[in-house]
DNA sequence: GTCTATAGAAGGATAGAC
DNA sequence: GTCTATCCTTCTATAGAC
């Protein structure tokens, strides 16, 4: 019993987004939901079909969430090169890991209605530094031997990976390295300098 | 019933080497690692204080499995930059994900004695790279410029990161795009060739 | 060492009153 | 729409015989 306003459908998305990113899926039990979200049994399935369809809906939110911020980052007035750089270096919680991508090794994203809004922030966030990097290419800040569309996904797994390490390890400074790294790399294959890499990183 | 000879602990630790890789730590119950090994109750507790104890026997020998197959590729006869190549465009089956790091989002990585056998395993790897890179940077093979750490730390999120949106997307080519993007970059910063990318990747 | 039997708690969903 | 009460299954572990 935790929240006062609002109705219990808001309260019980609201609850389940905190909880899968704490724990994941699995991890998670409706009665964590319920608990969390102050609403009774009857809330939940009367709002929703059961657990996955309350997870689903909480996922989307998520992905709206987060887009709107990465969206922010990827400002089209900003040089593209520094667009990806920002988008590299911006401050995360490493150890919490990545709020969507996180649930790509739970066995519910063999489910299509699991996995759809997790895929579709992931392919956006691609799309977004292939433009970038297209544009720099096109404009002659970045060598014409880089494909910008393979590169973009190297450049995201770079990060889903700098999670994985840090969580693994239990320590942020791998998202640190990770990135770090393929900041430099990215400097090489740039023909106009790349802002300082000494911005603030993770935690 | 699925096991005949052997004994039971070993029937029971081969289940659980499987079961955490097809379906991770919390998907896993004590009666799917019964089941499978065919094994009694008695049998897991006999040998075990729990299924947490028996989860990281089963981790420390698949670290030990894993780590044997990646030794032999990083074979110190061969050129450092070939090793590094042949680590990332080793094949993989992607949507498996990563038999160790693929356990690095459960809950349950909070816990040191979980998550030990994972973070030795990922740190062995960059070792690995960091070794490699670090020889051809001393030989000539790599720019100056680069921090073969950090590096080391990066082609390793690449490879953690592709299995990630792999298994989010259900889609193995992502993996295929990130380790592609990964050499490319790899070759700029090289001063002799990189063997073709063209090898088989993924599944 | 291995087995079956059992147990208390939690998971996930339903019934039905208000 | 929301609540409490209930239900069956699964989870994780223990007991005790062989």
């Amino acid at each position: 019993m935790r929240r006062a306003g609002g109705s219990k459908r808001t309260a019980l998305i609201e609850a389940t987004k905190e909880l899968l990113w704490e724990r994941g899926y699995e991890a998670t039990s409706p009665r964590d939901m319920l608990d969390r979200s102050g609403a009774g049994q009857g809330s939940l399935y009367h709002h929703f079909a059961g657990k996955l369809e309350l997870a689903r809906t909480a996922l989307t939110e998520m992905a709206e969430e987060e887009m709107a911020a990465i969206a922010a980052i990827f400002d089209p007035a900003k040089p593209p090169l520094d667009r990806v750089h920002a988008y590299l270096c911006r401050e995360r919680d490493a150890l919490r890991g990545c709020r969507l991508a996180r649930l790509a090794n739970e066995a519910a994203v063999e489910l299509p209605a699991f996995r759809q809004p997790i895929a579709a922030f992931l392919d956006r966030i691609i799309e977004l530094l292939h433009a970038s990097l297209a544009e720099a290419q096109a404009g002659g800040q970045l060598r014409p031997g880089i494909d910008p569309s393979i590169v973009a996904t190297t450049l995201l797994a770079v990060i889903e990976g700098g999670y994985v390490l840090a969580r693994a390890h239990w320590e942020p400074r791998y998202m640190v390295e990770a990135v770090g790294g393929a900041v430099a790399l990215l400097r090489t294959v740039a023909t106009v300098p790349i802002p300082s890499a000494a911005e603030r990183l993770g935690q």
